[in-house]
RNA sequence: GCCGAUGUAGCUCAAUGGUAGAGCAAUUGAUUUGUAAUCAAUAGGUUGGGGGUUCAAUUCCCUUCAUCGGCUCCA
């Protein structure tokens, strides 16, 4: 009998007895097992030293696969729980997962890790990997494996154990001294690892859940090759230089003010042009695609967020109400009561439909302290929100329409790379099963007709509806959430909405509540980072700096500028006593696209000079060739 | 909210119990400059707020506010 073994280039090995995943590894080339960390057989993924016995589809992962660096920062981190172990064994070990970047483990001990610690740990690991102590599987029964954990007294891996069924089968890893509950695979020994940082420490609940008891993280990195781990260093920093909050004083576009009030933006006039410019595209871009513009107060009575519901199921998120004539009112944390009273305000028929409308509508929320993040993050910010009022007819093509719509609008502001989520129906929601089976499948068909790339995230939905969340992602790979399409079965009914069909009866319409950008705050963080404050042209607060380089050519350079703002150009002078190197580092600085320098010889030639940011020096041209290149960047 | 760190001039940072400093920015003056920083002078502070210990607090303690990093990712 012998043993046939498929890869993924379609060769096939056959043996003549049962082979380990390494074997096959090292008869492909020995750089190859040297690389490898764990083998993938028929989907499931398993140690290096698993023995494949039976026809098998193998994959071999390396540190340049997802499993590969996955199963990597696992052993990592369970490599990290061996030297804390060693150096406090009073520590209590929890999990210790491997996550986008990295890993991490929660320990249970009193006081938080100093860096001292850190650093301490981190030398002991690097003693450890030194050791090159293997990692090697056990199976075993639940019951032994709660014999171990018991004597050992590490509580936490029992109540893990005491969840998992009884059937399964459970295993451990061991390397060295130390012993872990883990399903793994696992790299094969820990001098594997070649360079490990650890990088931060927080405080982490147990289990995710605020009701539980803190325990102390550890977040650390590691790779194959020390280069890596500089690189993955030096990328950190860089991400720090892009960060909007940076930019944003580098640049003078917002601040945060203490007597205002946490996570309240006050927007300089720098940001407020760049703003300004973003919600006039948007607005040109909505009417050009039938929506209607509407605006809405920013406060409304507890009846209107009673009949919503959101005194409900919102409370917690809403500030506390003023009263007004004995009544109290509600600051808004959503747009869409309001939009649903435009709707009322008339009767519709079905040749109306469907209606569509839209507003930059300013709302506050309640968020906690602990998670405002810069205008990621804030509390009182602009929803570029609409709400889609239509037959259930018409909803294919309204799904259709929103998502290149979306899609559309995003690339115009340079974005290219997008993560799209469906998310379906999840307990306790409300809403007719055939309503959300229609909508859920509305938007998967879209999704699908438009060959798009999508992930679902099953029962992810809100209560009210399922939805299409887009997320750009940014050139240092993170994530943000932008748009976000949603069905609403939840307020049409609280709110009695209809439309009267060619029935002549009243019926509910669907409705669609969706946003594009997200918030104006969030998308323009988004938007500066991704292009780290290199915006496209025609979102510059400031587009051409006029240099002249000695007063002299004040005259000059005062006509070119208002030439140049004829034109619509929006452009500044810098009429400083500064020499022209200062000016100009100045303007680089403040990443001004266009220099116009203007010395004796352009006024001479009636030329200008032109510089590009970044670029450099253009050369001297007409005023005509000048303004040619500028707009061949719009 | 919880855990930890931080808070000194507009910005970036010094000063470990004994009169709070520097660079950049700002203002003034000189310089009129050819592609990323000309020189000099001046001004700028209740060291986040409040309280305490001390002869003396930016420094030590308490409290409060804010900022930063975390708090979903199943052994």
């Amino acid at each position: 009998m012998s043993i046939n073994i498929s890869l993924p280039d379609g060769s096939i090995k056959t043996y003549a007895k049962a082979v380990t995943a390494l074997e096959v590894a090292t008869e492909i080339s020995p750089r190859l097992a040297d690389a490898a960390i764990c083998a993938e057989v028929n989907g499931k993924l398993v140690d290096l030293d698993h023995l494949i016995e039976a026809d098998s589809k193998l994959v071999l992962h390396t540190f340049k696969t997802e499993p590969g660096q996955e199963v990597y920062w696992h052993s990592t981190a369970h490599l990290m729980a061996q030297a804390v172990k060693q150096l406090y064994p009073e520590v209590k070990v929890t999990i210790g997962p491997a996550i986008e970047f990295g890993f991490y483990y929660d320990f249970d001990r009193d006081t938080p890790f100093t860096d001292d610690e850190l650093i301490k740990i981190e030398d002991r690991m690097k003693e450890l990997i030194k050791a090159n102590h293997s990692y090697s599987r056990r199976e075993l029964s639940k019951a032994e494996a709660m014999d171990i954990f018991a004597k050992m007294n590490e509580s936490y891996k029992l109540e893990i154990l005491a969840e998992i069924p009884d059937t399964d089968v459970i295993s451990t890893y061991t390397q060295g001294d130390f012993i872990d509950l883990c399903r793994g695979p696992h790299i094969s020994s820990t001098g594997k690892i070649k360079a490990v940082k650890l990088l931060k420490t927080s405080g982490a609940y147990w289990r995710g859940d605020e009701k539980n008891k803190m325990l102390h993280r550890i977040y650390g990195i590691s790779f194959p090759s020390n280069k890596e781990l500089t690189e993955y260093l030096a990328f950190l920093e860089e991400a720090k230089n892009r960060d909007h909050r940076k930019l944003a004083r580098d640049l003078d576009l917002f601040s945060i003010n203490d007597e205002v009030g946490p996570g309240l933006v006050l927007w300089h006039p720098n940001g407020a042009m760049i703003r300004h410019l973003i919600e006039a595209y948007w607005k040109e871009e909505h009417l050009r695609k039938g929506y209607k513009l509407v605006y809405t107060p920013h406060v409304g009575r507890s009846k209107l967020w009673e009949t919503s519901g959101h005194l409900g199921f919102y409370k917690e998120n809403m500030y506390a109400p003023m009263e007004i004539e004995e009544q109290d009112y509600y600051i808004k944390p959503m747009n869409c009561p309001f939009h649903i009273a435009i709707y009322k305000a008339n009767h519709h028929s079905y040749r109306e439909l469907p209606i569509r409308l839209a507003e930059l509508g300013t709302v506050y929320r309640y968020e906690r302290s602990g998670v405002l993040h810069g205008l990621m993050r804030v509390r009182g910010f602009t929803q570029d929100d609409a709400h889609i009022i239509c037959t259930p007819e018409q909803m294919d093509t309204e799904v259709d329409k929103l998502i290149t719509f979306s899609l559309d609008m995003l690339k115009h502001f340079g974005f290219k790379e997008f993560m799209i989520y469906l998310s379906t129906r999840p307990e306790g929601s409300v809403g007719e099963a055939e309503d959300w089976d229609a909508a859920t499948e509305s938007l998967r068909r879209s999704l699908e007709k438009q060959g798009l790339d999508y992930k679902v995230d099953e029962g992810g939905g809100a209560f009210y509806g399922p939805k299409i969340d887009i997320k750009i992602k940014d050139a240092l790979g993170r994530a943000w959430q932008c748009t976000t399409i949603q069905f609403d079965f939840n307020l049409p009914a609280r709110f009695n909405m209809e439309y009267i069909g060619a029935d002549n009866t009243p019926h509910r319409p669907y409705m669609i509540h969706r946003a594009v950008l997200g918030s104006v705050e969030r998308f323009f963080a988004t938007l500066l980072e991704y292009h780290s404050g290199n915006l496209p042209l025609w979102l510059c607060p400031t587009q051409v700096m006029v240099i002249p380089i000695t007063d002299n050519q004040l005259e000059y350079a005062n006509k070119l500028v208002e030439k140049l703002q004829l034109l619509g150009l929006r452009t500044e002078i810098d009429t400083r006593g500064e020499k022209i190197g200062y000016k100009i580092r100045d303007a680089e600085l403040k990443k001004i696209p266009f220099m116009c320098v203007v010395g004796k010889n352009e006024e001479a030639n009636n030329f200008v000079t032109l510089r590009q940011h970044t670029i450099g020096d253009l050369g001297s041209m007409d005023f005509d060739d000048a303004v040619k290149t500028i707009r061949s960047h719009q």
